[in-house]
RNA sequence: GUCCCCUUCGUUUAGUGGUCUAGGACAUCGGGUUUUCAUCUCGACAACAGGGGUUCGAACCCCCUAGGGGAUGCCA
């Protein structure tokens, strides 16, 4: 078995993409497959080689491993589609010797006619077949006029193409209803995506074509072809696809579709790729966070949703907190650290076993790992500055009497118990209670209303830390 | 317009003729825990697009309608 995924450079990493990329990637893994990533680079005008570049590192970032591609080779080479013209040649100049295609002449401005004519008289296909049986004096007439072919593939009538698909079962086209001859070269010589995608699959040996369903309408356009040229067609795949809030085809205006911006804004690869292995899919036991060996053991192509599935970024959000949550500690702190670093933390300033022990305590309040400036800020900024509700509360009166007050209670308890300790022994000290007790103290150490458990917040920053703390929201809030 | 695909809670899914007064998850709302927020936990709200068949029985099979999506490119 063999798969591929192929983009075409023309941007980044789209998440549509990204699970045609992983689900294939899934499969492959699940049957041991070949991943062949093969671009499809024959927009010259949109294909730039620093797309293909982030293509393929958003797909390593995801985890996505290929055994053949144009960076890493392989016997079906070249694995560019802009390499791989004289092959593609051969194929149409035998097409055209079979009478299978054609040359046509006409002009982008005539064909605008066609289309416009096909819609006013009801015609299923825009191309009007004027090239079709052109006369060799006819031929000779456009060619004097300078005009430059394209190629034509010639569609037999009537022909009923049934495609067997692994995920939306018998789907049946008649070829009167395709879109009439379409291009496979055009005018410039390049030949059409529609056209080589049957000629790479084939020499690339690809069994399976998995890939979104809206390329279900171009399949009987590429049996043809494949039949034409007598080739063997692969088993296909369509997934249904993945759309916005608003039930149209995810795109920019719906949000961060890219790949690229999901990672730089904190998503852990492992969460996006779980979250998009459930869209249109779930596991036998409902579980929804599973590992990856888990959802390829279970996945399978069968059992694929035929109905497109909208892009819940909550829930992505959800997924992702869980597993910043879950992840294997010394990870994650590596991971958090550039994102710290951006926060405008400088990291190096810090003790490492401190560090450490604030990240990993913090990073069960991230949702995204770039929430961890705001988490940690509280133990590793000395001097914070507070909001005006948390300035309130210190002026006020309870505020006062705590401040007051909260040095020598921390003097006064021993290292075993500061924390714990703390808050009652203020309570016993100054008579308050509720809100009036709890929130000041809150304050004083963390300059903040909200926040962890204060004990906890406290035993990490320790009881040194704790007394500076006192200090400094003394110096500058108790009234002279 | 034409062709193709699709249609279960707001979202994502379970469901393959009786076990469905339709299950889970996210979201939302409420209770508990936390004298805070989050986490955690308990609970509530909430769906078979509509209409016809077939059948003793239909979310499940068939037909029609409606709605949504995709395609209709010298894009991929």
């Amino acid at each position: 078995m063999r798969v591929r995924f192929a983009p075409s450079p023309t941007g980044f990493l789209h998440i549509g993409n990204a699970r045609t990329a992983i689900i294939n990637y899934l499969i492959a893994k699940k049957y041991g497959a070949d991943y062949i990533l093969r671009v499809e680079d024959t927009d010259m005008e949109r294909s730039t080689k620093e797309s293909e570049k982030s293509i393929m590192e958003d797909l390593k970032w995801l985890g996505i491993e290929w055994s053949e591609g144009p960076d890493v080779g392989g016997d079906c080479g070249p694995y560019r589609q802009s390499e791989r013209f004289d092959i593609y040649k051969t194929y149409s100049e035998k097409l055209i010797a079979d009478g299978k295609a054609y040359y046509c002449y006409c002009s982008s401005e005539e064909i605008e006619d066609m289309r416009a004519d096909a819609a006013a008289t009801g015609r299923t296909s825009t191309y009007n077949g004027r090239c079709r049986n052109l006369s060799e004096a006819d031929r000779q007439k456009f060619i004097s006029e300078g005009r430059k072919p394209t190629i034509r593939f010639r569609i037999e009538e009537n022909q009923q193409i049934i495609i067997d698909d692994l995920i939306k079962d018998k789907v049946i086209f008649n070829s009167d209803n395709i879109g009439g001859d379409f291009i496979i070269v055009r005018s410039d010589g390049v030949p059409v995506y529609n056209y080589i995608v049957v000629i790479d699959d084939l020499l690339m040996k690809v069994t399976h074509v998995i890939r979104g369903e809206d390329h279900l309408s171009n399949t009987p356009k590429q049996i043809l072809i494949a039949e034409a040229l007598g080739f063997e067609r692969p088993v296909y795949a369509h997934m249904a696809l993945v759309m916005g809030d608003d039930k149209k085809k995810l795109s920019k205006r719906h949000g961060i579709t890219s790949v690229a911006l999901y990672r730089e804004e904190g998503y852990l690869s492992e969460a996006l790729v779980n979250y998009i292995s459930m869209l249109g899919w779930a596991s036998a036991s409902g579980e929804e966070i599973l590992k990856l060996e888990d959802i390829i053991s279970q996945i399978d192509l069968d059992n694929l949703a035929k109905s497109a599935a909208v892009f819940d970024f909550k829930k992505l959000k959800w997924m992702n907190a869980n597993y910043i949550r879950a992840y294997d500690e010394n990870l994650i702190y590596k991971m958090l650290l550039p994102f710290l670093e951006k926060a405008g933390f400088k990291i190096e300033s810090y003790d490492e076993a401190y560090l450490k022990k604030v990240i990993l305590f913090s990073r069960n309040y991230c949702e995204l790992l770039s929430d961890i400036g705001r988490h940690a800020e509280i133990f590793l900024t000395n001097e914070l500055e507070v909001d005006g509700e948390t300035a309130d509360l210190l002026k006020s009166e309870p505020g006062q009497i705590i401040i007051k007050c909260a040095g020598d209670v921390l003097d006064q308890l021993n290292d075993d118990n500061y924390a714990d300790d703390f808050v009652n022994v203020v309570k016993d000290r100054t008579g308050l209670k509720g809100k009036n007790l709890f929130m000041p103290c809150r304050a004083v150490i963390s300059g903040r209303m909200h926040g962890p458990d204060l004990a906890d917040t406290m035993k990490i920053l320790g009881r040194g830390k704790c007394a500076e703390r006192i200090k400094y929201f003394g110096g500058k809030y108790l009234a002279k």
